[in-house]
DNA sequence: CCCATATATCGACGTTTGTCAATGAAAGGA
DNA sequence: TCCTTTCATTGACAAACGTCGATATATGGG
């Protein structure tokens, strides 16, 4: 039962860094956050987010034209990126026009950023 | 030929804000900067990367688990996180220790941030 | 040397994903 | 009221992905 680990598995208190649990991201979590990581994750879609973020707002019918994607193509990414909380679009008229929240992605900044979930790296070394 | 659109398609550098180009991501940039978030976009290997970043230093032997994943499938997104630069390993005997890249994420932050990307955010509303 | 252990690679599998053509739904103009 | 335009939805299909068992490679211990 591989008793010659180089760190005990078990989840002792009396250990700062236990490979495990409390300090990192719960299985719940980790859901929702991939979700919005993924939506980045892709070339087209993280292409299109950076239009949106640089523009500052969008309307969908500009964006089939420098994606090089068909109409329902850009509209299925949009949607998945909405969903993500990462853009927000308002329908005026005809057009639905795509800005970036903000918020979201502050919040995904911060986890990213070493405080809060790397608090411990200081001793590893 | 679409001449009703609300704004124009063309690239015309009397507008500030034109539909896309210079100020977004290239399609290459984007080609790789994906498949870092992409690395983030799996549940699992979030979780994993959180257990490394909150740890400091974890051993693959200890990750199996607390991700409920065989070891094949440890080693496998190990992997696709060194190859996104996001975590790299050290060989000390048998063992592979796992650390996280910080300047990695740092790039991963400023991407985000919206100074370098937003500038003309201010004119759209 | 041989064996046990840690990790990587391979092959196979079911699932998810990105894409488009076709179609539907909503909104404005004539 | 009808037509045009913009965007969403559906259905289909190939490619990519996550997963595991089996196997290979490397390292250390006896």
């Amino acid at each position: 039962m591989s008793r010659t680990l180089p760190q005990k598995q078990v989840t002792d208190p009396s250990i700062c860094c236990t490979p495990m649990s409390e300090e990192s991201l719960s299985s719940a979590d980790s859901e929702d956050l991939a979700a919005v990581f993924a939506a980045l994750g892709d070339p087209v879609r993280l292409r299109l987010f950076s239009i949106i973020s640089a523009t500052g707002e969008v309307c969908s019918c500009n964006l089939e034209g420098p994606l090089e994607r068909s109409q329902p193509t850009v509209s299925h990414h949009t949607k998945i990126l909405a969903e993500a909380g990462l853009i927000a679009g308002d329908k005026r008229g005809r057009w639905v026009w795509w800005h970036v929240v903000p918020e979201r992605l502050d919040a995904i900044r911060s986890v990213l950023s070493p405080s809060g979930a790397n608090h411990c790296a200081d001793i590893s070394r």
